[in-house]
DNA sequence: ATTATTACGCTTTTT
DNA sequence: GCGTAATAAT
């Protein structure tokens, strides 16, 4: 935000320092800004101190965004402000707890303490294992539950409930449920009522059936209920008939759920039980813990409670942590700042209604909070000020306007906006210096060259002009072009393939860690490890080069390479998973950041539970197939296309936005809509299938209340609307739609011109320039003048560092052996028509046969380099440089005598490392040896660039 | 114009 | 198993 002084809104606000405040800060209009000024603002007054001051943001990055930015704007320092109150919900519960949350448990009948050493588990899969581990435990205590077993096919389901309950405030303690849990539990007739009323009326003025009924058209259908269901005829009526009967309503809200309620607290509470003894606690159950406390303790809140309390992307707020925001405010003095427009984080269990419904929700919620015999609310909750800001500060106007289309374009054919229930939308002002704005679309059944030849239309031209520093326009260059999508998967398949025309994109966010290389192999291991198992081998050997013919007879025979089961034994005789692992890793010399992440995730799961390598292999196989992931540490490149989902966008902005994907198919998931247990809050705890009667019904059936409840309840596409209004407000300048074969209903009915999209795409080679970035000089490695790695081959001798190494020979193939196999492998790369004389130069053949893309072999292979403009030469030429869209492997022959050299070959191998790192950025480099006595490859790990700059200049 | 039935594609997002 | 588009039936 570039602004200086604030508009009038801001300035309202920055100086509205006393009393409650709802603040609807639309997309670009200096959010951030006017909140550090505010809090500036507070702070400066004589009798304030940044400890009576609580500024809540939604991630810890935003919380230190805020913190450097106020102390830019007023009188305190960074170190006075190091310690101030500006977090995140969950931190801010943390460290409640760490100092008053001992007796925590015990306020819900738990006997257990909040130390020092319980942990917080942050990650989704640790804390699955933990909770599969619990609900076996669970299991064998509780036979009386064995038809809620059966039909909760997924424990985690059960994890889920959990979670949910906890975010909205239903907590249970050992004997019931905290506070009005049990009213919570229950849900409401009368809401549910009002709900059913609203989707059961008849439409076009009493001539079409209801939403309700039309919903359930399908009732029943591939699915069997209990004799005791209606029939569908009686459900809905016949042909004709327009709504559903009241009394269903009643007839489906009203069953018998004890045995569930039962069921659900007892998970409920023996799961907070199993975590506060194995000293662990998840988010929700920090949040649970903290408002407990809170709750509990008038002491407490007197002690901690704020004069001020601001809470920023309030639209990312849970009921909960509204719930903890009202505990902590002692008094009237309380912001929240978000745009509900931008809610698209219902998954993580945000709730947009805080803010829709704000001045209700404080009002009821306080009530609820307050007991006669303790106000914990104790201030006046119906005077809220509304401040809307509305001058944006991003976006040109024709996008501006553009956005409000989002919220009103049907998702579906069938779908339809009633803009009466849309909510305010307050028009935001664009202050841009120019408004040249282009707001384009295109389909195309390849819609990822599609939108590269899209990105390569602009870059460079002037018909799309972005701004520069001073304001005025200038072409864009591929930095201003961010690709936004719905899928992680699409963005990954786009990467892909704007690598093979060599296009300049990078991946900006969290990578699926389970599929990548290292994660795999570890994976094949541990099943060689456990049962030899040949889908390990296959992999492990298909790594070490041998043809599907080769691994074919080896699985056969199980007669498996020598080295190779001499390491499965050393790994068998592991007591560890966690040193297992290490090794494997050790063995590829794989020492990135993946491995770095999945040995970190495997000793923390290992760590508290009794983990088997059985355990380990369904982990990494979970992890697979549901696409766990996790923040790697990927470098960004130089001037490439960002490419990132949208909810990763939220919060950034980008000269040019192309909205890709833009494809049939929902979204956002709703995975706990079509769970087996559910809770709602004007229906309670539900489960979607019921067991049969012992002995007469063997089948799981589905619980026919269920389905026509759940079509009662808001299940619109709503926040997918604001998904699509998130994407465009993200662009300053130009928007493109995309998408491919089967594009969705917003693509087709957003008010823009759909157009077939191009795809030729210009191949981008790399320059010369890029080869004379390396900024160190590089003189001859150690070793005699004309050293090279062939000519150690050829007579055996190293003579590096001043001292000769014999090097031992298998007596193969005389003196000149290795030339020989080098010499077959480069007439092979290029493509004269040699056969292999013996295993050696067969093995390299068939290393070769199975690459594809590109081949660069030995002179070829030769990557001068410049310096100062001057060429330097490098000794020695490595065997092969192997290219394809994502990677670099660098590859160089030896036969089985020359490991002793290794210690050389890595740092020859590093020089090339860098030099190709700097060429091809955004692939990945490798460096490796293949053992062709072995056929086997291991990987090399580079040196950085200071240690080759260290060994170079030592040398010379 | 409205309602009923069938065919088909997809298993998504992340503090 | 679910929702949607396409198609058939009234």
């Amino acid at each position: 935000m570039s602004e200086l002084s604030p508009n009038d809104a801001q300035q309202r606000l920055i100086d509205g320092t006393e009393g409650i405040y709802h603040v609807d800060a639309g997309a670009g209009t200096g959010k951030t800004f006017t909140i550090t000024r505010r809090y500036a603002n507070i702070v400066d007054q004589p009798a304030v101190e940044p400890e009576d001051v609580l500024l809540v943001t939604f991630t810890n990055s935003a919380a230190t965004e805020m913190r450097e930015r106020i102390v830019e704007n007023c009188s305190y320092g960074m170190r006075e402000l190091a310690d101030a109150p500006i977090q995140t919900f969950h931190a801010y519960c943390y460290d409640l707890l760490a100092e008053h949350g001992y007796r925590a448990p015990t306020h819900l009948g738990i006997d257990d303490r909040i130390t020092g050493s319980t942990r917080i588990v942050e990650d989704e899969f640790v804390e699955r294992e933990y909770f599969r581990e619990f609900y076996g435990q669970f299991r064998d205590r509780h036979p009386e539950y064995t038809d809620l077993f059966r039909v909760l096919s997924n424990p985690l389901e059960g994890l889920e409930l959990v979670n949910e309950l906890a975010s909205k405030g239903v907590f249970p303690t050992a004997e019931g449920w905290y506070r009005d849990g049990a009213d919570a539990l229950h849900g409401s007739f009368g809401a549910f009522k009002s709900q059913f009323d609203a989707v059961n009326e008849p439409r076009n003025g009493g001539s079409k059936q209801s939403k309700l009924r039309e919903a359930l058209s399908g009732f029943g259908r591939s699915k069997t209920y209990r004799p005791d269901a209606p029939s569908k005829t009686e459900l809905r009526g016949g042909r004709g008939t327009k709504q559903l009967d009241d009394s269903v309503a009643r007839d489906v809200f009203e069953s018998d759920r004890s045995e569930l309620e039962a069921f659900v607290h007892d998970l409920y509470v023996e799961y907070l039980e199993f975590a506060l003894a194995r000293n662990y606690l998840n988010f929700g159950f920090l949040q649970l813990l903290a408002f407990v406390q809170l709750c509990e303790s008038p002491q407490l809140r007197e002690r901690v409670g704020f004069e001020y309390v601001m809470v920023d992307e309030f639209q990312d707020a849970s009921e909960i942590q509204f719930k903890l925001a009202l505990l902590l405010a002692e008094t009237d003095n309380l912001s929240v700042v978000g745009d509900w427009k931008q809610s698209i984080y219902s998954f993580q269990y945000a709730d947009v209604e805080n803010i829709t419904e704000f001045e209700t929700r404080l009002e009821r919620f306080a009530a609820e909070l307050n007991d006669p015999d303790d106000t914990r609310v104790g201030f006046q909750t119906d005077n809220v000020e509304r401040i809307s800001l509305t001058e944006n500060y991003r976006s040109t106007q024709s996008i501006l306007d553009f956005s409000e289309h989002a919220l009103e374009t049907p998702a579906t054919s069938s779908d339809s906006v009633d803009v009466e229930d849309l909510g305010e939308v307050d028009s935001l002002q664009s202050n841009a210096p120019f408004d040249e704005t282009t707001i384009e679309a295109l389909a195309h059944e390849d819609e990822y060259e599609a939108v590269l030849a899209k990105v390569q239309d602009i870059v460079g031209n002037a018909d799309y002009p972005v701004e520069d520093e001073d304001g005025e326009p200038r072409a864009p260059t591929f930095e201003d072009i961010a690709v936004l999508t719905r899928t992680r998967d699409f963005g990954r398949e786009l990467l892909d393939v704007a690598g093979e025309y060599d296009v300049p994109v990078a991946y900006d966010g969290d990578v699926e860690l389970f599929r990548s290389d290292p994660a795999k192999l570890l994976l094949a291991w541990l099943r060689i490890v456990d049962s030899d198992a040949d889908r390990g081998w296959a992999v492990v050997l298909e790594r070490a080069s041998y043809t599907i013919d080769e691994i074919d007879a080896i699985l056969e025979d199980e007669r498996y390479p020598e080295n190779m089961a001499a390491f499965r034994d050393s790994l068998r005789e592991l007591a560890s998973v966690g040193s297992l692992t290490r090794r494997v890793f050790e063995r590829y010399g794989m020492t990135g950041e993946y491995a770095d992440v999945i040995l970190h995730l495997v000793q923390s799961v290992h760590d508290s539970t009794t983990f088997t390598r059985g355990d380990l292999i369904r982990f990494i196989q979970d992890g697979i197939e549901n696409g766990s992931t996790h923040g790697v540490h990927t470098s960004a490149s130089e001037d490439s296309v960002t490419v990132q989902t949208i909810h990763s966008a939220k919060g950034l902005e980008y000269p040019i936005v192309i909205l890709a994907n833009m494809n049939e198919g929902r979204f956002p998931p709703r995975t706990r809509s079509s769970g087996v247990l559910r809770y709602e809050e004007s229906v309670g705890v539900r489960q979607r299938k019921v067991y049969g009667e012992e002995g007469l019904y063997p089948h799981i059936y589905d619980n026919w209340r269920y389905d026509v409840y759940r079509r009662c309840l808001p299940d619109g596409y709503d926040e997918e609307r604001r998904l699509l209004y998130v994407a465009i407000t993200r662009a300053e300048h130009h928007l493109v739609f995309a998408g491919g074969e089967k594009p969705n209903t917003f693509l087709q009915e957003l008010p823009v011109e759909v157009q077939d999209g191009s795809t030729e795409i210009e191949r981008v080679v790399a320059t010369e320039t890029e080869q004379s970035q390396l900024p160190f000089t590089i003189a001859s490695p150690d070793g005699p003048a004309s050293y090279s790695p062939h000519s150690l081959m050829d007579d055996g001798v190293f003579e590096g560092g001043g001292e000769s190494v014999e090097i031992e020979r298998d007596g193969e193939g005389g003196m000149d052996f290795g030339t020989q196999v080098h010499d077959f492998a480069e007439a092979y790369v290029l493509g004269a028509d040699v056969t292999p004389s013996n295993e050696h130069e067969e093995r390299i053949q068939e290393l070769i046969a199975g690459l594809t893309g590109e081949l660069f072999a030995e002179e070829d292979a030769v990557l001068p380099l410049e310096v100062d403009g001057e060429r330097v030469a490098i000794t020695g030429v490595v065997d092969l440089v192997h290219l394809t869209a994502d990677r670099v492997e660098i590859i160089d022959y030896k036969t089985d005598g020359s490991r002793r050299a290794q210690a050389e070959y890595r740092k020859q191998l590093s020089v090339y490392y860098h030099v190709l790192a700097s060429v091809y950025p955004g692939r990945e480099v490798t460096t490796s040896l293949f053992y062709s006595a072995d056929g086997e490859r291991v990987a090399v790990e580079p040196l950085s660039r200071d240690e080759v700059r260290a060994l170079v200049q030592a040398v010379s």
